[in-house]
DNA sequence: AATGAATGAGGTTTCATTCAT
DNA sequence: AATGAATGAAACCTCATTCAT
């Protein structure tokens, strides 16, 4: 009612198309991605893409900004509340599962940087993949000083937390499909809250304690 | 007679073909990949791609065969010695890791096969996967009537495992390259085999043992 | 009484416009004008280009009308006045020269004009030229008749002017620019007016007199 | 029958495509040509273009060089021959009306260039004419050192040659089209050989004896 | 009178693939 | 077995023009 209809739908027009442009990005990666099916998908005229975000690498990098960096900056708040550094990271562990969760393009879009060797990745980026990990660090530093960690590098622990999580996100339609998998396999839940983000916070978890 | 140099040299093109284009679908994903570049780096000429391998599709179903086949084969081979369901873990690690040290290309190729749903893996690639976990459904399984392991999934395992080695090995050059990151993780190593191993080692037996 | 300023101010707007197009055209030449630089030049909405004047080929006839028309006119004025056949040569030469330093527009878009073989000029502007050269004839019938001058052709005569003009004019961004150009020739004036006049004018009446 | 028909085929398309790049630059300018067009022209697939010579911007560097540069390196040749500088001013100036007469595509391309204040062009062009320039320097000063020529600015001289002939053949087509302009006018030759390089001749160097 | 958004046609360029030799 | 030249389809991008407000 009290929107202005101006502005409402041209933000409407950008975001549907970073919606759109994520979506191919994720599915087909920087260089298999097209334009047209990029329009397509959000309903606009290709030149729209142009006249509001830019060529394609300018999509690109609206859509990672938007989706790692963003991600990024959530997972850093809420990290910080907690108590106990097991809390916490329980806390880091089911909020970035939430996180991929609810943003099914993450993981395919970070593989295929990380497969890149991350060199299109913009700066922004890679400085928020920097701080969750030092915030890691931080974590696993208070859990040694109260003598409840082993002392553990935290970049590995997020290679491996962030490793099995979005190999299995990304793994689940490769799983579902192939037939000669063993049916436990393929009945796996497709969300990593529950069982398994049960089963990695107790690896992970019994993995780093003392 | 005049055949063998003649069929030796023929096979050093196609295994010149072979590695230059998996070089190339390493670095750019199958999209990204460019025939010419393809050509440029084997030192032939192009039509040459086309006589001695086939189109492109064909040229990176060669690539992921050698590549992924092969190494899941050797993989299987493997695991099969040794004795307690702990030390088949174990050399399960090391191996995988040893492998994906030995394959530079494997990480990233897999990775992107991986983010696009596996869509173009070919069946036998999938299959050996499957042979893969089914082999640590087994020593899994071993453990637990032995009463040392803890019930766990396998695939969940090897998602962990590969995914932290995977994602450990592609993540080394943005590692290095990002000044701002901390210089104990800067200079962790390139090669899984060692230190890295260790640990994920460590922390894959805490995590299944009872 | 409200229109007056109203009025006026939407002919300042119209007035911009041309004058924005004139920039762009002589800068650019037809094909390689942009709608949208026309608008950002006059500082107004690329829409209100065709809502006061018309589409890019209704701009250009505008421009041409008032550059090259107006001028045709205005010079042909100014021939009729003087003496003696010389003294009208005289003026034309300077007229024409101050025409051109005037308008510094122009001569770029004559230029283009005469390259593509007029192909686009408005007729009116074919036949400003026309009376031009008449003219001319007429002063040259006149100075033979009078013994002053030898027959000659008067469309030559004015290709000569016209065209030593112009190519002057337009030459003066690139005989400034080109470093290994001597310093004498660089330093000639912009303007055609004075010595570059002079000596034309030195010239062509030495070509033409008995 | 000695030629390699290899080389020959090669070379042939070279030249087809750029023969068909300067006729279109010459009728259109660069903005206005289309690439397709200029691939229609020379017989050959669009894609040929970037394989032999490259894009657009490479087709109308490489025509310049093969116009202008090339011209410029005849002109100067030719000039240095002959006796007295008024003998020397004739062969300057036949043999660029000839130069003119035999390429037609070189006024329109030249003018055009002029008219965008040269900023496309090639420093070799502009080094082409600078040399020109230089030598006609040196024939007047050889005139006024022997007494024979007024002192003159020599670039003043080529622009008024180079003017009027190029704006002269430019203005062939307009001339001969419209048809409102005197008979007398419009059956002047298309060639600058014949009466008006006598003319001009005549003018210029009445224009510059003592 | 003025604007931002939208459109479609067409422009340049690239790429996988094939042909002639 | 090998090459340089050729091709057509399709990719990305731009531009003049119009619409809704």
């Amino acid at each position: 009612m009290e929107e202005a209809p101006h502005s409402d739908k041209s933000g409407d027009t950008v975001e549907r198309i970073l919606c759109a442009a994520a979506e191919v990005f994720a599915e087909s990666g920087f260089p298999g991605a097209r334009v047209d099916e990029i329009a397509r998908r959000a309903g606009v005229n290709k030149a729209m893409l142009y006249y509001h975000v830019g060529d394609k690498k300018d999509l690109y990098e609206a859509v990672i900004r938007s989706i790692i960096v963003e991600t990024a900056e959530r997972l850093e708040e809420e990290i910080r509340q907690a108590g106990t550094p097991e809390d916490k990271m329980r806390i880091y562990m089911r909020r970035f599962a939430a996180t991929l969760d609810e943003n099914p393009l993450m993981p395919p879009i970070m593989m295929r940087e990380l497969a890149s060797g991350g060199t299109t990745l913009p700066r922004s980026a890679l400085e928020g993949v920097a701080r969750v990990i030092s915030l890691i660090g931080g974590i696993l530093d208070e859990g040694v000083a109260k003598g409840v960690f082993r002392p553990i590098n935290p970049f590995l622990v997020h290679m491996m937390v962030a490793g099995a999580f979005i190999v299995y996100k990304v793994a689940a339609p490769v799983r579902e499909r192939a037939e000669f998998i063993p049916e436990e396999v393929r009945r796996m839940p497709r969300e990593l809250a529950g069982s398994v983000l049960g089963d990695v916070e107790e690896m992970v978890l019994r993995a780093i304690r003392k």
